[in-house]
DNA sequence: ACCGACACTTAGGAACTCTGAC
DNA sequence: GTCAGAGTTCCTAAGTGTCGGT
């Protein structure tokens, strides 16, 4: 169980604001107080780990007034009061002793059954700025980067051309060098490690500077999105290859269809595995499948499940995975080869005339889908996508990749609006499936900084923010109540929107589509959240709220609702977004995540030891990191070997000590006048225990045994390989007699260890071993703290998504820490941006 | 106001690769 | 050279939020 530490109101509210951001970035004046009421919550929170639990699903929907009784700008006073929805004993509240809706309407059905899923209930008004906002936004000074408004985001929609082959002739004749080598021929344009202060240039042709740092432009973000693209379009997978091993059925073999066969492959591949064992995966493979018996072949026994074996297609594809293990080296590096080749081919495109990469140019292979959680869909065939099926996004002028042999692509159009390159859609939800450009291109980086550039913006807004909601906490309107009660959640408790889902996903959800059933209250202040977010994450906390919002929980669980129903029937992430663009031009919900991530870390980061060792720094940044996964929820499962691999941390931990153990009792008894000057080496080693050394000593006679048998076979091997005398077995048996000796003398009491060192090494030298043990000893101690602490929490989501990189730049620098160390190649090479950043920026 | 389509970000786990201890 | 474990990359599911049409 861990404790989470928000920060407090006080600490969010002082925070510096430097020379380069644009002032005018609040859409909204405050009426109240700048104070935040919330002050006396304490934030902090228990948090457990539980995984997976099954919610259930909820009967009724959000009811949608259209009764003018009970419409939601009606003041609560006003409504009719039900009695059972009277509260006897809280008078100081009178707003919350009014009745909620009394209707709420019945699930809207999935008309379609059909896979092409229709989401059920996706409100959808778009807001943006009054003009007056976005020409205040695009009039804000751009020194670095341009503010993130809303009026910036909004782009215009183009309707995409259906490619004539006429326009597609056009298109070939345009295009001037082979692309092949044109792409080849330059290096990316964006290098992560850049000792070049080169100038700034435009966005346009200019193909021979390869440090374009797009991020030192005043680029208008308005406008198309590119002027140029060329690229190879996308990577088949193989065709698929029989192996012709029949699947068992009532013990009888079955000789399948090729395409049948398939499907009977994916699914040996998943036996035993969580995937396979679910009920409802089996159920969904199972129907899928017997589809596809029927389709080819007029006769076939398979009619359950569970009489199906696919223990000899298991067994193909376990041996077919030794074989690749068991590849020469040879083999393995032309595999290697073969992949480079393909990635240098696919991998990069043109963009402006600049080399940049691209991300999963690869078409989804078919296979069993894997839907998270408990997903009704889970398990059901995701067909092979055909050339047909894709449509391919490409520069007017630029060569048209050519589709596969005997195929055409469905569609090809010249769309300078979208970063796109190729798109096709599944077949199991209808889901649009994108091949966009990697993590570290231009493209995706000018969203990044922008993403990051808005929650900074909130940094300035959050004060009168917070106190508009907590004003509205107490709102006579109950929807206003209802927005400010989700909007406290989503800021302190990192809760996201949470949209309506359909009937045929998974049951998950996040602020605004929360059920009466999800949260549980203990008076006075106690709240408990316990749901399924997204991919099915159990969201598991007990914390103290606000007063306020408390009996405001209290209000929106109260009957006639049942646990059923939504606990904010009146709020949709549309409403509250529309809402919050009115408070700071660009705010949405998902943007707290955001300000609060990067907010918390960069305030974490303060208890960097200034005078600490790398690894001290380190681990506090790494605890700041862990911080924000927490309130993020980012959580992973536990590793099969975890407490495996903890034993075997304490044991190396208790050999190093042990070794210094040694040391010290040397130098104590040859010169014992050193512990004056050094006090350490009279100190006792913690957690050496008589039983552990005496346990350790025999497991060491163990492996030294081992390792002079393995010794000895392997001299004399290579003597046997040079041609000479073998060493006769009874040198090997000299050695395992004394080790058996030592054993022995371990076991009787009167084993006298040896030293690390010779008898007659000089105090200095040994005090320095002491002191290199003493380091070794810290290195492995942070090690499995963190370890520890690792266990159930992913730190990489946070970083990668959430926490501005332009933070731990700046940390770096301050306290002489290489990025390295922090950043991985990847995220370097992603956050290219935020290098330049130096060590006084703050967020 | 509502809906589906669309475009993009966020997410955890599997697969693969590297590294250091033996 | 082998192996385990750590680190990294790949894969693709699952979210959020916007847009145009009705």
């Amino acid at each position: 169980m861990r404790v989470l530490q928000q920060q407090s109101s006080s600490q969010q509210s002082a925070v510096s604001t430097s020379a380069d951001d644009n002032g005018d970035r609040c859409g909204a004046s405050f009426s109240a107080s700048s104070s935040d009421s919330d002050d006396g919550v304490p934030l902090s929170a228990r948090i457990t780990n539980n995984r997976s639990a099954t919610n259930g699903k909820s009967s009724l929907r959000r009811g949608n007034d259209d009764s003018g009784s009970d419409s939601d700008s009606m003041p609560l006073s006003k409504l009719s009061v039900d009695p059972r929805a009277k509260r006897a004993n809280d008078s100081s509240d009178s707003e919350s002793d009014q009745p909620l809706s009394n209707k709420v309407k019945a699930p809207k059905k999935t008309t379609n059954g059909s896979i092409a899923t229709t989401t059920a209930v996706k409100r959808a008004k778009r807001e943006i700025v009054s003009p007056k906002d976005a020409k205040k936004a695009k009039m804000a000074p751009t020194l670095k980067a341009a503010p993130a408004t809303a009026a910036i985001d909004k782009k215009p929609r183009i309707k995409k051309d259906t490619a004539t082959p006429a326009a597609n002739a056009a298109s070939r004749r345009g295009s001037a060098a082979p692309l092949a080598s044109k792409i080849a021929n330059r290096k990316p344009s964006i290098k992560a490690e850049s000792s070049v202060t080169a100038p700034s240039q435009d966005g346009s042709e200019d193909s021979d500077n390869e440090e374009f740092k797009w991020w030192l432009e005043n680029k208008d973000n308005d406008g198309p999105k590119w002027k140029s693209l060329e690229h190879f379009g996308v990577l088949f997978p193989p065709e698929y290859e029989p192996h012709r091993i029949p699947l068992s059925y009532k013990g009888k073999p079955f000789k399948m269809h090729s395409e049948v066969e398939e499907v009977a492959t994916f699914f040996a591949a998943l036996v035993g595995t969580d995937h396979g064992n679910n009920k409802v995966f089996q159920d969904n493979f199972f129907s899928d499948f017997k589809e596809l018996c029927d389709k080819h072949h007029a006769k076939h026994p398979i009619k359950e499940f569970k009489s199906c074996d696919f223990s000899s297609i298991r067994a193909h594809l376990d041996g077919q995975s030794a074989k690749r293990k068991a590849m020469t080296k040879d083999e393995k590096e032309t595999s290697k080869k073969e992949k480079m080749l393909i990635d240098e081919k696919y991998g990069f495109c043109m963009l402006d005339g600049r080399r940049e990469k691209v991300g999963n140019f690869r078409i989804e292979p078919p296979a069993l889908f894997r839907g998270r959680g408990a997903h009704p869909k889970t398990g059901m065939l995701k067909k092979r996508v055909l050339p047909e099926q894709v449509t391919i996004n490409i520069g007017e002028n630029a060569k048209i990749p050519d589709p596969p042999p005997g195929h055409k692509w469905g569609n090809v159009i010249h769309d300078t609006t979208v970063t796109w390159l190729a798109m096709w859609k599944e077949n199991i939800n209808g889901n649009t499936k994108y091949v966009f450009l990697a993590a570290g291109s231009s493209l995706k980086g000018q969203s990044d900084m922008k993403k990051f550039d808005k929650a900074r913006n909130l940094v300035r807004c959050i004060d009168g923010i917070r106190s508009q909601y907590t004003k509205d906490l107490r709102s006579d309107i109950m929807a206003e109540r209802q927005r400010a009660t989700a909007l406290y959640l989503i800021d302190r408790f990192a809760l996201r929107a949470g949209n309506e889902k359909s009937d045929d996903e998974a049951d998950t959800v996040g602020c605004c589509s929360l059920r009466c059933e999800h949260v549980t209250l203990e008076a006075p202040n106690i709240v408990n959240f316990d749901f399924l977010g997204k991919d099915s994450i159990r969201y598991e906390r007990t914390t103290e709220v606000d007063k306020q919002v408390w009996k405001n929980l209290r209000l929106f669980q109260k009957a006639p609702k049942t646990k059923n129903d939504m606990l904010f029937d009146r709020l949709t992430p549309t409403t509250l977004n529309k809402h919050l663009q009115t408070l700071m031009p660009g705010l949405t919900a998902k943007v707290f995540r955001t300000f609060n991530a990067s907010f918390v870390f960069q305030n974490q980061l303060a208890n960097t030891p200034a005078n600490g060792t790398e690894a001290e720094k380190i681990l506090a940044y790494n605890r700041a990191n862990r911080e924000v996964a927490v309130l993020c929820n980012h959580q992973r499962t536990v590793s099969k070997g975890f407490q495996g691999q903890m034993t075997k941390i304490e044991d190396k931990l208790l050999a190093v000590r042990y070794q210094r153990k040694l040391l010290k009792s040397y130098l104590l008894e040859v010169a014992p006048d050193l512990k004056k000057k050094h006090p350490e080496i009279a100190k006792s080693e913690p957690g050496l225990t008589a039983k552990w050394i005496k346990s350790f000593l025999l497991v060491t006679c163990e492996t030294d045994c081992d390792k002079a048998r393995k010794k000895f076979e392997r001299d004399n091997e290579k003597l046997k390989e040079a041609g000479e005398a073998a060493i006769p077995e009874s040198k090997l048996a000299a050695q395992i007699a004394e080790i058996n000796e030592r054993e022995k003398s371990i076991k009787n009491g009167t084993y006298t260890p040896e030293l690390p060192v010779s008898k007659n090494t000089h105090t200095d030298k040994i005090l320095e071993k002491i002191s290199k043990l003493t380091e070794r000893i810290a290195n492995i101690e942070v090690d499995k703290i963190e370890k520890d602490e690792n266990k159930t929490t992913a730190l990489s989501t946070s970083k990668i998504n959430y926490i501005d990189p332009r933070i731990s730049v700046t940390w770096c620098k301050k306290y002489n820490v290489p990025l390295e160390k922090i950043f991985n190649k990847a995220l370097r090479e992603k956050f290219t941006w935020a290098l330049d950043v130096d060590s006084t920026w703050s967020f």
